[in-house]
DNA sequence: GTTGAAACCTCAGATCC
DNA sequence: GGATCTGAGGTTTCAAC
């Protein structure tokens, strides 16, 4: 799928602001409302905008910790790759799982309530969890830029 | 702020879908469009809800790769610790940076539109930015979970 | 103090050009 | 892509619990 200018500004402006209404959407990127609702339709059926999310403020909702965790597995035979991406997203503290490549096999991005519970989750979840062979947590002290999505260049093509 | 099991469904209702419409977001709360709105309202201006975003896919904007870097400073100064973080927030393609406790100082979250780019953006705003004193980038070959946010517990309390 | 009912006004979505 | 129209939704006001 080929995007001209007003795609990406569609694109650019729906990601800072997804409640963004159509007319204003329309207005800023020099359209009237039903073709510019047409270009929503469109990039949301062709899976480029995936959905709408409210943005939420983890440490409002009880979760102020935030912790990284690197695992290294036995075997990195697919089937036993896979096993270990199952395990991980039954559990909701998990929000992110990575698979790398080099000597670490997953990054995983948990939140939780407080170190008490992150210990347990750790304990109960994510060390006895077959096939690993060693996981090293980093807690984050603070978070300096975290923007979801990808940049987009307006003026790109 | 004190949220109760309506508040709690609101959030986690706007996270799964973040254009709902206010009627049905009501609906779906057991209350009117009226008092659903004031209390949307109300959590916007508490901070708890800090935006909303459209989710875009970044392989179709042009952006395959994703890639950890692990960054250790030779100062651990709080100046040069926010002096790094400045530097990276104005890279665009940095979409995150956590400052860790551990060996580790920061890991940072890079999207690029392949490894060319990625390695441009490596050594010439990376490697050498001041103070830094080892990157170790791990490539990621997939993602099997990705989810902004934090899990909302609507029964809670 | 929060909900709900009614009013008004704006927007979304469909149709046609 | 734009113009027009209709039904639906957003938002404010105010009364009631």
């Amino acid at each position: 799928m080929a995007f001209d200018r007003i795609d990406r500004q569609i694109m650019a402006l729906l990601q800072q602001d997804g409640r963004m209404t159509n007319v204003d959407l329309a207005e800023r990127v020099g359209l009237t409302a039903p073709p510019c609702l047409r270009r929503v339709r469109a990039l949301e059926e062709a899976g480029v905008i995936r959905g709408y999310h409210a943005d939420l403020d983890a440490a409002s909702l009880g979760y102020p910790i935030t912790v990284f965790a690197m695992v290294s597995l036995r075997s990195q035979a697919e089937h036993d790759l896979t096993a270990f991406e199952q395990h991980v997203a039954a559990i909701p503290q998990v929000r992110e799982c990575h698979m790398l490549n080099g000597e670490i096999d997953f990054i995983l991005k948990i939140v939780a309530e407080d170190l008490k519970s992150f210990q347990e989750i750790l304990t109960t979840h994510l060390t006895p969890a077959p096939n690993v062979a060693s996981v090293k947590t980093s807690l984050t002290i603070r978070t300096a830029k975290s923007i979801s999505g990808v940049p987009v260049d307006v003026d790109a093509r």
